[in-house]
DNA sequence: ACAACTTTGAGAACGAGTCTCATTATCTAC
DNA sequence: GTAGATAATGAGACTCGTTCTCAAAGTTGT
């Protein structure tokens, strides 16, 4: 048997244009495949494979096929309600229902992936200093010198 | 007709054990078909996939198999004599002759690599500073206050 | 309700990379 | 130099992740 189109309640999500020239693209359609591959990504925060994934929304939606969850990803990912993480080559790719701004620390053994939020380069900066220098570093001031926008020559 | 071992003139290069422990690994065994790869990667410097470097090696090497270039460069890689980038899921990996510290810079589209220097952690901020007030930046001073080593808490 | 379009699931197909194996080189005693 | 042990090779089968194809079934607009 084959084909099934959508089958339950059916909505749409906007699709950001970030970074793409305005070329009349769809919005997704929400379907409930597609629901359920989103709210897995949603739920699970440990950067699953396509085929985690899978196995997942298999536990909700059973008759799902695996072209299904492969397309579903890459139509979220598009959409902007997932992002794609490409962690060393040979690995599967993995998915990441967090879509804000953060990186990731990986681990060359088991491929795990955590979420880290990289120190600002100032306090980069200081921890280097206290590393290598021993000091206790207490407070910073970085000053800098320059001409404003109005002074500056064509300004 | 299968096996052909070297050929040629085999030397051996040392391999180094960064971030390894000892375990008494051998050095690898510089075979005429090894040769060829890493001249081939050292003579191009455009990050090539193991399926290029193939067919550079193949000018060379007519009869040499891909297994082997694919050996090869994974045992260049592990001997620290090449590097392996990942730029993508669902990419080739592509091969680097050049292991002195660097970054890459990708294209989305065509994949291609350019080599990068990162700017310091320092320009970086005042290059960001420079863009985001329009202020023309003619210098800098970061100074830091802490305690030395000998009058920190326990020092 | 109907036509046009979209989505689906199964499985074939694909590409990158690894593994197996018989054969051939190279290395280490002697 | 010769023999035996060990390592490397090339061909091709194989694995794995992913995409493609296609008929069937769902959805949308009128």
């Amino acid at each position: 048997m084959a084909g099934r189109g959508g089958g339950g309640r059916t909505d749409n999500i906007g699709r950001d244009n970030i970074g793409r020239d305005m070329d009349g693209q769809q919005d997704l359609r929400l379907t409930p495949q597609r629901r359920a591959v989103l709210e897995v990504l949603r739920a699970v925060h440990s950067h699953p494979t396509a085929a985690e994934v899978y196995d997942r929304v298999r536990e909700v939606a059973p008759g799902i096929g695996a072209a299904t969850v492969y397309r579903s990803l890459g139509l979220l990912v598009q959409a902007g309600q997932a992002r794609e993480l490409s962690l060393g080559n040979g690995t599967a790719a993995r998915y990441d229902g967090n879509t804000s701004r953060h990186d990731h620390l990986v681990c060359d053994r088991c491929g795990r992936a955590v979420d880290i939020d990289l120190p600002s380069p100032v306090e980069m900066i200081v921890n280097e200093l206290a590393h290598s220098t021993g000091f206790a570093i207490t407070g910073y001031d970085l000053q800098l010198r320059g001409l404003c926008p109005s002074c500056r020559p064509g300004g």
